[in-house]
DNA sequence: TGTACATCAGTGAACGCGCGTTCACTGATGTAC
DNA sequence: TGTACATCAGTGAACGCGCGTTCACTGATGTAC
């Protein structure tokens, strides 16, 4: 049946929120387009009403869960640090960066992912220079780069881990090595 | 036909290596064991004699991936970064590190894979650890965990970036800023 | 050393399954009067 | 404001396809004598 364009557009936003964090949970492959209707809370065939293809899909709810947000702009970059390498965004794995969650299968992925998440990289590295370490613009840029790649790393490598002892040493070290 | 133990020896080390190279380009989940089995120059029933699973396969390949090569362990960590952040290791990612190219997916991965992989994370540290920056032990080990985050992070963020400037921007910088 | 035959690695057809995607249909929405 | 009907979002069956895995068969290997 019809249904109004409030909730079409609800619909499509429980698309993408559904999609964020399954694919983030699980992958983009293990995810299927049924499985993120269901989560959504409506029929596989619908979808195609929302989206041309799972590809898109993957690109529009990776731009979802890149978006800028404003409870995060409002923390020092130390602070975003000391959350991002907690054992709490480890673990949390549907809502956490798509970055340290995806970043392997996004360097595969569509042209328009990887422009979504270009985008979105350098917005953060233009944050995290603001604030690093160093007298000049070119030392604070270069502390930005090494301090974003060591927390994505980091969090790449926590995850792998099977031992606990190791996992939190790798997101404790990083955090106090970071030259922010 | 029945084939020579020798025979048997070497289709194992090509299906290995195949895997290894494939899953590296593609991903775990893009390749199939048919895949596999064509490029090792066999057919995909023979698969079985061999592997119990396809995920069997991907714990054996990335452990052959990870195995200590010779020629590595003769380099020093310096030259060894110099390798591992050059655009070169970038784009050849049918040969390169399973963290860089695999590593999300590998958190996802087998209790195996994840074991295995965790093994050879604790060698990297500690070969790390003897030749980086720092004047007690506790700091050598930070910074060997912060250079090894950094490079792994470095190389995820540079493949993702659709901008050849950027993407060779973090690359440099982040060798600049390693703490080795 | 030579022969007979049991072994078993590899082949390729076949299996069930879940995937991405399509489509005829339904019925509530929202517009034209 | 009320009514008639064209629109179109959502449903669920169906599509072809490729996947991981199985298996009856083949024929070279390698062992027992």
């Amino acid at each position: 049946m019809k249904v109004s364009k409030e909730k079409v557009a609800e619909h499509r936003r429980a698309i993408l929120e559904a999609a964020g964090r399954l694919f983030r949970a699980r992958g983009f492959d293990d995810v299927s387009v049924a499985d993120v209707m269901k989560e959504a809370g409506l029929t596989h065939g619908a979808f195609y009403g929302h989206f041309p293809s799972k590809e898109a899909l993957i690109a529009a709810a990776m731009a979802a869960a890149l978006a800028p947000d404003a409870a995060k702009s409002r923390q020092t970059v130390a602070g975003f640090a000391d959350g991002y390498l907690s054992t709490r965004h480890r673990d949390n794995r549907d809502a956490s960066c798509p970055f340290s969650s995806l970043g392997t299968e996004a360097s595969r992925g569509s042209g328009d992912l990887r422009h979504t998440m270009t985008a979105a990289l350098r917005n953060t590295l233009d944050r995290f220079t603001a604030e690093a370490k160093g007298k000049t613009v070119e030392d604070k840029r270069r502390n930005a780069i090494v301090a974003w790649s060591a927390m994505v790393g980091a969090l790449v490598l926590a995850r792998i881990a099977d031992d606990e002892g190791l996992s939190k040493e790798i997101l404790r070290e990083t955090r106090a090595g970071l030259p922010l």
